[in-house]
DNA sequence: ATACAAATGCAACTTGGTTGCATCTAAAAA
DNA sequence: TTTTTAGATGCAACCAAGTTGCATTTGTAT
């Protein structure tokens, strides 16, 4: 059932269907919160090439099916979902303590004051603490 | 005079003054906007080391007189100023032509309803759109 | 069945950043 | 002023994230 969905998915955004995509598909699917690369590739140890991986990463964050999310950790992560768009953005809360990171999807974007000549179309937040389970 | 300001500052944050040391204080004090390793490293090619520039921007940091932007660009950049504190955040503006990263200092935090059971002390904003040269 | 484009694996590379260690220098003590 | 020493520098080696070129394989359209 699930994996139908995801075949129609990489179809509807025109890239083939392979075993990796797949499971990467369904990985993405069972979890809530960002994965990094080196979650995913411990996830997928000796399965995915690195490359092949951050190849896929790519192609599925310029289909809209993944959103890349830079937590100030250093490292880039990834979580199911389009990127945020004018008016959809979402913050993102990033546990100081278990380093887990959070869409927060109702998050309200925020009218800004900035100088004069500057022009925005985008704003990402980033709010950091303490999350539920820890 | 400038110079003997610098002087105060590294003595005052118990930094020795270097020459090293003064001449990055007096390129930060010259700058209105935030810099990459790579810009430092081009503005005093073959006269700092890179584990000296790194060494002397974590020194700078810990000190306060610099504070560290992660503008999502996956590399992070330097500007003069204390690193926000709660109630004293400030965003960044990323411009997407140019890539200058400015502090907005007028930013005045919000107040985000969080999920129950997530706690929160810090928020960093990124403002992405043209600045007002481009 | 075949043919082509796209996906994969591999190796080599780039860049940002860190670390250990020997040497040097600013600044405090003598 | 000279001596001492903690801290600063330079160098080389290293690590992790991410990218690229190329040969091979696989999905899909014909």
């Amino acid at each position: 059932m699930e994996n139908a969905n995801n075949e129609n998915l990489l179809n509807q955004k025109g890239l083939k269907k392979t075993k990796i995509r797949l499971a990467l598909l369904h990985h993405f699917m069972q979890l809530e919160h960002a994965q990094s690369y080196s979650d995913l590739q411990a996830a997928f140890v000796n399965e995915i090439d690195k490359s092949t991986l951050y190849r896929n990463l790519i192609s599925f964050e310029q289909a809209g099916i993944i959103h890349r999310i830079n937590d100030h950790s250093g490292t880039a992560k990834y979580a199911l979902g389009a990127a945020p768009q004018r008016g959809h953005e979402h913050a993102h809360f990033v546990c100081e303590n278990c380093e887990t990171v959070y869409c927060m999807e109702d998050w309200i974007p925020l009218e800004l004051k900035l100088p004069k000549g500057f022009k925005t179309n985008k704003v990402q937040t980033i709010v950091k603490g303490i999350c539920a389970k820890c």
